[in-house]
DNA sequence: ATTTGTGCAAATGCTTTGCACGATA
DNA sequence: TATCGTGCAAAGCATTTGCACAAAT
């Protein structure tokens, strides 16, 4: 992959997912792909989604024991995740400042980022547990 | 699985992740557990980390593109993972208060916990580098 | 004209499962 | 003795890959 070139599959997988509210798995983007471009493999969502999250334009979030998601959201933010439902929200709430340093000096390790992963159950599921 | 039984495979595949400093995979326990013991089937050693995370005995700690991987310490801690080699160290510092408050407040979820996971490069990756 | 991306199908890797047999309570 | 756990091999999923052809630079 030296070069990146623009290919029309590109283009409508970026749009597709664009158009989610949630966070989709691979195959979800492609069901919703086949609605209107029957034609487009899946290997080719795995192969442009893959590409976009390395490219920044889009990210991956990969949860435990789940087939991996993409997020059309480009900026870093935390995640919930449902216990019941295994729906994944974005969390809006300020990074916490400073625990990188303190983890970077206790252990000599350079780090980069953390992620903070919420886990619980979300309203929905709490409203159909009554 | 109404009633556990405690076989001498489950005890035997615990001792031995209990003697791993790191967090191994299925696969890592499997193959040392295949030295003294070469008739233990590779399932399971699936099955018994599977039940022993389930019963609090032991944890789980996935992360994104990664077998799954298991963890000696019951506790719950915060975790490294380093981009370069893929291992996962420990990170023992303080647990953030009040921040699943303030995303319980916000979105409405019932929050039971959150893990933190640092991303970066590990001391012998560094030392690598150089 | 080159070279990369696509579609298809096959391959891969991790994990789970069905089943007959052995082990545990 | 009634069940549950094990070992084995096969099945199941998600993801990747090889290849010939189409599309983009």
């Amino acid at each position: 992959m030296t070069v990146k070139r623009n290919t029309v599959q590109r283009q409508i997988i970026l749009d597709i997912l664009k158009k989610f509210h949630i966070h989709p798995t691979v195959d979800e983007v492609y069901v919703e792909i086949q609605k209107a471009h029957p034609t487009i493999s899946k290997a080719t969502v795995y192969r442009n989604l893959r590409q976009l999250a390395e490219s920044g334009e889009i990210r991956q979030v990969s949860m435990s024991d789940d087939p991996e998601r993409y997020d059309r959201r480009a900026d870093h933010h935390y995640h919930f995740k449902c216990k019941i439902c295994g729906k994944i929200l974005d969390v809006d709430i300020d990074h916490i400042k400073g625990i990188n340093e303190v983890a970077q000096q206790k252990y000599g390790v350079k780090i980069d980022e953390h992620d903070v992963t919420f886990k619980g159950i979300c309203p929905e599921c709490i409203k159909n547990s009554k």
